[in-house]
DNA sequence: AAACAACCGTACCGTACGTTACGGTACGGC
DNA sequence: GCCGTACCGTAACGTACGGTACGGTTGTTT
């Protein structure tokens, strides 16, 4: 409780180093215990209790500190041309997958996963939605909106999230529970090129502006 | 070593009894502790070793045991026409979006993700992967692929796997990453139906035959 | 009735791990 | 030189839990 508690502030050099040792751990699969960690960060465990708290509080800063550097790049704000746009949610759906794919993604889902069922502390699963799919969609709103009032996208005004959560289907689809749940997915950057090429052609068949009604209706 | 071992056969009503209350005592998110399952279903824990060996095994056998009475309705497997088809694709997606919601499915998920990144021998994850999104996609190709015979569906002959998982992705969205990692997403029934509606018409109108050219190209 | 099997309940063992405590070292301030 | 602070390394404590052993009870067979 030095400078930092649990919220915004940032941590020391050496603390981040004992933080990407935890990453490490986890996702090289090896155990992170505090002994473990002790010995991978060269640090004593009395340390890591003064700065961390307890484990759980170790686990949250561990995943705050993953989360506070995937920040995607940002989406170029210029006027709004079809081509343009196609090609921000080509860049945005290669970069998604690309991260989906990684090891410490994956990693780190599975441990907020787990812990999302168990602990009530530790709301590792919140922030790891707060910084995943959720983040997308905030990404991924404006962009959609912009289009939709450019007359490149068609759907009703209010729906660009429902927008986005298809954007996000197609772009995903069984990509990510697969590999959380083990299956052996490659993943090529080749492969991700060509998905994301089939999602965003997808993404325009369906809310291009002008060549069909909209999919928001009920039945 | 009495009936079963590992693989096909069937369990004792007693021994259901007992992987049913393992069951419960996972789904509703209490400690799944071999003296724990001892005591929720007054059985000994001597037993229960007996019958499955290990920790191991007992999750194991109690994700078989959801696993075998999953088995989604039979697809009537009729003339396809289009409206028995987008029927079928219809109801499909409602029964999916509503495995996927229910509090036995998040639950089984989380186990089966959290030990598919620490644990070597329990394949949990296979095995939920293999009823799970696998088993839905050995369902969906042959419906589709009778569709794309009858003239119905447009997509090269091969890419139904690549059709059915676009399918997941429209159906599924974030949907399920999203309760894994416990945002309290509600999906009554109204919204179930109404999002499989949505993704059942987003469906057709990628891949309705004779409207437009294929999809699967690449770039 | 005796023998046996299946099972329950519980005590027990070994270990892994979170957490704490403590001795030892390096360093800046006075 | 001395004190306080920060840190390392490690021993120690308490607990939870997987796994085993054993006595007691019930039901079945001979």
């Amino acid at each position: 409780m030095s400078a930092v508690e649990s919220g915004a502030g940032e941590w020391t050099e050496r603390q981040r180093d004992v933080l990407d040792a935890a990453l490490r751990l986890i996702v090289e699969g090896r155990p992170l215990t505090m002994t473990s960690l002790a010995s991978a960060a060269s640090c004593s465990k009395e340390t890591i209790y003064k700065w961390f708290g307890d484990r759980a509080g170790l686990l949250t800063a561990t995943v705050r500190h993953q989360a506070s550097r995937v920040r995607g790049t940002p989406l170029p704000e210029g006027r709004a041309t079809r081509d343009a746009l196609e090609a921000s949610l080509h860049r945005f759906a290669v970069e998604w997958l690309t991260v989906l794919g990684g090891q410490t993604s994956v990693a780190l889902n599975r441990l907020a996963v787990a812990h999302a069922g168990t602990d009530r502390a530790a709301d590792l699963g919140a922030i790891v939605l707060n910084n995943g799919p959720l983040a997308m969609e905030a990404r991924l709103v404006p962009m959609l909106e912009a289009g939709r009032l450019a007359g490149i996208l068609d759907f009703d005004a209010g729906d660009a999230e429902t927008a986005a959560r298809s954007f996000f289907g197609l772009v995903v689809r069984d990509v990510q529970i697969r590999l959380l749940l083990g299956d052996p997915l490659s993943l090529s950057p080749a492969e991700i090129e060509r998905d994301a090429g089939r999602a965003t052609r997808q993404f325009f068949t369906l809310f291009a502006g002008g060549q069909h009604r909209s999919t928001g209706g009920d039945s």
